[in-house]
DNA sequence: ATGAAAGCGCTAACAA
DNA sequence: TTGTTAGCGCTTTCAT
């Protein structure tokens, strides 16, 4: 069994308050008190018992990170911008998977109460009413990130997807540009791609150009690149725009694979400046969002509602910035 | 405030102790008190606290996991691996990040101590005679995952690197080939790129070739790609064997810059079987590892020692297998 | 089958 | 500046 608080209070002879005192820097303790019981905590090899410590400060230090799938796309990556900060205010996070199951999502929330997390960052492709009245149950400080609310009631980190997807589509078009297409998987509303799909055919629109979509049952790399092939092999597109960086290297394989050249006969513009589009070749064009920022910022934001810190927005837009590479210029810096 | 196990005690007029019973299912109650239990805490949406709980009964439910990077290569889905059967089990994953740091390492494990969870899966470049001490020193349930403990004094979950890379040094053997050079960085032994190329050096001396070696000052592609180009423009090699599928496509990549055709001049072989293998042009041939399974297996196995349940064997090895596709044959299936 | 009561190891008033 | 004393919300003997 190892030393309590007691026993370093005995070993010191002082009380337990006082080593608590010390441990947590809650009031000034005499110099040679203090002295005295960090010998004793160093001679018992004593740690705190940080479970104790939950239960009566009512504070355990822990956030919980609810996200689809760690190990999909670049989640990682803003799990790690999370837990970076986190360590830097003294956190600890419980990382859930959800798979995207709404289900899921609401019961995780639930288990983090039990377990007493002090709040909670929270990443769904969409969110409903459930959602809201769940987290307003838990009575929680909730950021969420990367996840679209659209009314705006909880405090949230995002890009402007739609504006970034305009974007996009404005630099294809300054480049000469005019058949293009979107290339995405999911046709449901208030989830991410579909924000990227309204803001491509926004921007065509506005040019009196025809959106086209380009459906990818999975939004993975295998089932993009055999839509995209087999829709390309009819219809001659000169440029696609992406829902995602793996999409966009389907694309751009498919090009390949109908001897197609890129960026010359076809441009591409993926989403996210994932790893990927550096180790392709050519390299891929894309819409950079910081992931790790995105995990870092939303992290920062929950430090401020734990602290009660002021803060200006509930909603942080990142900026969004597109990285341009082989995929649309023969000739890239 | 919400409700805690008195209250829903009183409201159905039984005792703490019946509640905790018909919670935890730990002893018999008669079916009708069941039910009053039951609909007490349905009235007043009674959730249990995870943290009181964990503090009488000395067991969270809550497992550290401890590895380099979440965001590094396929490090993920490992971790993937790990929630899922964590979840199976009821248990959940506190994650933190070492940076392959000896030191923070080893201040991870104490305060995953301080958490009090109940073990703890660890991942790490390399182990020392420090890091067994604190494992001792703490006294939990530990699992190494992908990590080498040459002495097998910790149970662990590998796979066999040295064997691994035979087999594959032997497969370009098979395929005529003899100027072979090995990519990596690691130059420290103990590591798993240092395993891999023990296994290349061996079988290359076997079969009386001469190792060559590509060294990249980092790991990684950029730095992997600069150093291969360099060294294939000097000295022609036949094929490449890389410590990782990102090398592997740096040297893809490299032979695409000097114009050598893959397979035809050049064969390449990756290791660890990541998305990136089959997302380049030509497809990756490389030394397939289960990383979720390997996540999977650490957990279950780590289930195991928590309940006393029997095992046969400290140190599990799972297989490897070499996935052939497009860079060591022209005609893969 | 159920209840009473003693902790688990710590924090946080409140006193002194 | 330090000590005393209640809890925090639950599990777990030990009775009954």
């Amino acid at each position: 069994m190892s030393a309590t608080i007691y026993d370093v209070a005995r070993e010191a002879g002082v009380s337990m308050a006082t080593v608590s005192r010390v441990l947590n820097d809650t009031a000034v303790v005499k110099e040679e008190t203090k002295k005295r019981v960090l010998d004793a905590i160093a001679k018992l090899s004593y740690r705190p018992n940080a479970v104790a410590r939950g239960l009566a400060s009512k504070r355990t230090k822990t956030i919980g990170v609810i996200v689809p799938d760690v190990s999909a796309g670049f989640m990682a990556e803003l799990v790690r911008g999370i837990e970076d900060v986190a360590r830097m205010y003294s956190y600890h996070i419980i990382l859930c998977n959800s798979d995207g199951s709404t289900q899921r999502e609401i019961d995780l929330v639930g288990t983090m109460w039990e377990k007493q997390v002090d709040g909670l960052i929270f990443m769904s492709p969409r969110l409903t009413a459930d959602h809201i009245q769940t987290f307003e149950d838990a009575q929680l400080p909730i950021v969420l990130c990367r996840t679209d609310d659209k009314e705006k009631r909880i405090p949230s980190v995002n890009i402007n997807n739609r504006q970034a997807s305009q974007d996009a589509v404005e630099f294809l078009i300054a480049k000469g540009k005019k058949h293009i297409a979107f290339v995405g998987g999911s046709l449901q509303e208030g989830t991410l791609t579909a924000e990227r799909r309204q803001g491509y055919a926004e921007a065509m629109r506005k040019h009196g150009l025809d959106p086209a979509f380009v459906f990818t049952s999975k939004e993975d790399y295998e089932t993009s690149l055999i839509s995209v092939r087999s829709q390309l092999s009819i219809d001659r597109f000169e440029a696609f725009l992406a829902a995602n960086d793996e999409m966009a290297l389907a694309a751009l394989h498919a090009c390949y694979d109908l001897q197609l050249r890129v960026p010359e006969d076809v441009m591409i513009i993926g989403f996210d400046n994932t790893k990927l589009t550096e180790m392709s070749r050519p390299q891929l064009t894309t819409v950079a969002q910081p992931m790790y920022d995105y995990g870092a910022v939303a992290m920062r934001f929950l430090t401020k509602l734990l602290n009660d810190e002021p803060f200006n927005t509930y909603t942080v837009i990142l900026p969004h910035q597109i990285m341009e590479r082989g995929s649309t210029n023969s000739f890239p810096v």
